[in-house]
RNA sequence: CGGGGUGUAGCGCAGUUUGGUAGCGCGUUUGACUGGGGGUCAAAAGGUCGCAGGUUCAAAUCCUGUCACCCCGACCA
């Protein structure tokens, strides 16, 4: 592996001696190239890393790195190592096996289910294959770490991780093998957190710039992980799996689930108010327990539906327990083409929650797939949030009163011409006031979608782009440090609980996304800081002496310089050697054939150029590789 | 976990309805011609038709079971 001789930021210092780059020939290397892409491959990048010979599939989910593939996976992991270092964090390695028990102590052996790969070795020791390793980092820390004289530190690792995805698809995109560097900082502060985590959000914004990556930063929820603060590192892309919502005027971009709306208007004439747009009128929706269903039953518009989402609370302390006895719901209500943040409910209510067990909740009086706002006003231990969409009586923009359907509380049923007022109450929300454990508000609930008005900038609207996440920082808090009593000794001689941060980069996605952002009909078309060689020679006639010597002799010229270079000695038909040039999309090909040495050149093309190329004086062809290469940022 | 689909040569596919000697294109090997954008001709190698049972004189084909894989949805540190 090499560095070039124009890395761009600080990492390249840590190199003090000259690194020669690495020469191949292609005839006695392994790039299986095809014409024809494997049925099972639908992602561009999937089809041309199969076609192109850098990867081949396993199994379900499992690739093999071949030559080229392995060298890309090693010049991304070599950038993030040398922003990592450069950032302070110090590499090690942990194991992707271990023991279940570690997992159990912070609860997620149960929450990663079938994510999880798991079995039971000869002695029946239960173990699994690690798709992260927050348990066994810090179960290391706290065994070597007692003082607050050995923090801050931030640690990390490049190692192959495991996650059972029912479905894995897109080749390297989501595998259940795959290559990630997780880093883990350790802070006694909140301050030190913080500043380790501007740290990393620096060095990613520096690993993805340098492999030459187009990406957006975005705010995201911290998930299942827990914590406090995240940002999400999306490469730009219309195949990305990903919707995150930008606001072109403030720079704002957040993911769908963190997504904050703007201020909405409230309706001219008030929440809730508005006349009956008829009779509520009862209708038989046999098997139509979605919106979409009732929908094409019924055949209305999402946009009339209210669709009302139940969750129960889950008490987190014996304290709550005692001074909120039996069960506790919150309902949410949405218009029917929206959806249901959980996380905005939750901030709201100030309760965790999970989605109410059909049957459970049943037994309470809501029958799920069919209930109303009727099933929950006034009902005692309940909270109703209504998003402010779906909060309206009067539909503004017809000037006649807002038609609503929504569940009639019994099975196989809905109502239409619901309306607030009548159905709920003259006025819902001061209905609610006087009775001390039944709540009524309205709030923003429900996630973002494009068009929504900003909410850092007035009168800009929101837009949706698609991406796939290669990065992700998460502010993790105590959370692992908690369960696991990570505690160390701290200047005024108590124990604290360690802050915890956790960073972490999908190697082999990272690959797999800089295809699908740059390849045209031929092929790939590599960034040249992570591709595979910087400098592809095409020996047209391999058989002639000149020929072979010219390349030996550029191809020494060129390492010289910090190039890799791969050398294309097979005897094939040019017709050939070309395609496979343009499909395994090294930056800069350099062609040697007659033409060109009875005037002592050779061709000069860049992958990324559509044009024919130019020819170059042999004497001045490294030279010219070695500038547009460092021009393209290798 | 719901819905749909596919397993036949290294890759892409036909053949299965109506049981009867295993096929095509690309690739591979050999030879000749050719030689700047996947060439031409000639010859050749390569398959227990996913696996296991069953029906039948006879199964890639029909029946039962099983495994693997793919697509859509749900889910997704």
């Amino acid at each position: 592996m090499t560095t070039s001789t124009a890395t761009p930021t600080a990492a390249s210092s840590t190199y003090r001696t000259r690194i020669h780059g690495d020469i191949a020939r292609w005839s006695r290397t392994l790039i299986p190239t095809a014409k024809e892409p494997p049925a099972d491959a639908e992602a561009p990048s999937h089809k041309l890393l199969v076609r192109a010979g850098y990867i081949r599939r396993v199994t379900a989910g499992v690739y093999e790195y071949l030559p080229l593939g392995w060298r890309v996976l090693r010049k991304v992991s070599q950038i993030v190592r040398e922003e990592m270092n450069a950032a302070g964090a110090s590499e090690m390695l942990m194991p992707a096996l271990a023991p279940t028990e570690l997992l159990r102590e912070t609860g997620r052996a149960e929450d990663y289910g079938d994510l999880l790969f798991r079995f039971e070795d000869r002695h029946g020791r239960d173990s699994y294959l690690g798709p992260t390793h927050e348990e066994v980092i810090t179960d290391l820390m706290r065994q070597v770490v007692s003082s607050y004289k050995q923090l801050p530190l931030n640690l990390y690792q490049i190692q192959t991780k495991y996650r059972d995805e029912f479905r894995p698809r897109a080749g390297l995109l989501r595998g259940r093998e795959f290559l990630m560097k997780d880093a883990y900082s350790f802070d006694m502060t909140l301050e030190g957190l913080n500043e380790a985590y501007d740290k990393m959000y620096q060095a990613y914004t520096n690993i993805f710039t340098r492999c030459g990556l187009d990406f957006t930063v975005v705010e995201a929820e911290a998930g299942p992980i827990g914590g406090s603060a995240s940002h999400e590192f999306m490469v730009n892309c219309e195949t990305g799996e990903d919707t995150i919502l930008v606001c072109p005027e403030s720079g704002y971009a957040a993911n769908v689930e963190k997504c904050e709306i703007g201020e909405r208007p409230a309706p001219a004439v008030g929440f809730f108010v508005g006349e009956p747009s008829g009779a509520l009128e009862e209708v038989h929706t046999p098997n139509c327990p979605g919106i979409d269903d009732v929908c094409a039953f019924m055949k209305v518009k999402p946009q009339n539906m209210l669709k009302t989402v139940v969750f129960k609370v889950v008490k987190q302390s014996e304290e709550e327990e005692k001074n909120f006895p039996g069960d506790w719901w919150v309902v949410a209500v949405v218009r029917g083409d929206h959806d249901v943040n959980e996380g905005k409910v939750r901030e709201i209510s100030e309760c965790k929650l999970v989605l109410a067990d059909p049957e459970e909740a049943r037994k309470s009086g809501f029958e799920i797939g069919f209930v109303s706002p009727r099933a929950a006003v006034g009902k005692p231990q309940t909270l109703i949030i209504v998003d402010p969409d779906a909060a309206v009586g009067m539909d503004a923009a017809k000037g006649k009163p807002m038609f609503w359907v929504t569940g009639a509380d019994k099975k196989d049923h809905h109502v239409k011409h619901f309306n607030w007022q009548r159905d709920l109450g003259k006025d819902p929300v001061s209905s609610c006031a006087d009775k001390k454990d039944c709540f009524f508000e309205v709030g923003s609930i429900r996630n973002a979608m494009a068009g929504d008005p900003s909410p850092r900038a007035k009168g800009a609207m929101l837009e949706a782009r698609r991406g796939i996440e290669v990065g992700h920082i998460f502010k993790l808090g105590k959370k692992y440090s908690s369960a696991m009593g990570f505690k160390v000794s701290g200047e005024d001689q108590k124990l604290h609980e360690v802050i915890m941060g956790c960073y972490g980069i999908g190697v082999s996605r990272t690959v797999a996304s800089a295809v699908e952002m740059a390849f045209d009909d031929d092929g790939i078309v590599w960034p040249a800081a992570i591709a595979p060689y910087h400098v592809l020679i095409t020996v047209m006639k391999p058989g002639d002496a000149k020929s072979m010597e010219v390349a030996e002799q550029l191809a020494n010229e060129m390492s010289e310089l910090g190039l890799d270079v791969l050398i294309d000695d097979r005897d094939e038909r040019p017709g050939s050697k070309f395609k496979d040039a343009d499909l395994i999309g090294i930056p800069v090909r350099v062609t040697i054939g007659e033409k060109g040495l009875a005037e002592s050149a050779v061709e000069f093309k860049l992958r990324s150029d559509s044009g024919k190329g130019s020819f170059v004086a042999i004497a001045e062809a490294a030279g010219k590789c070695s500038d547009a290469t460092a021009a393209a940022g290798a």
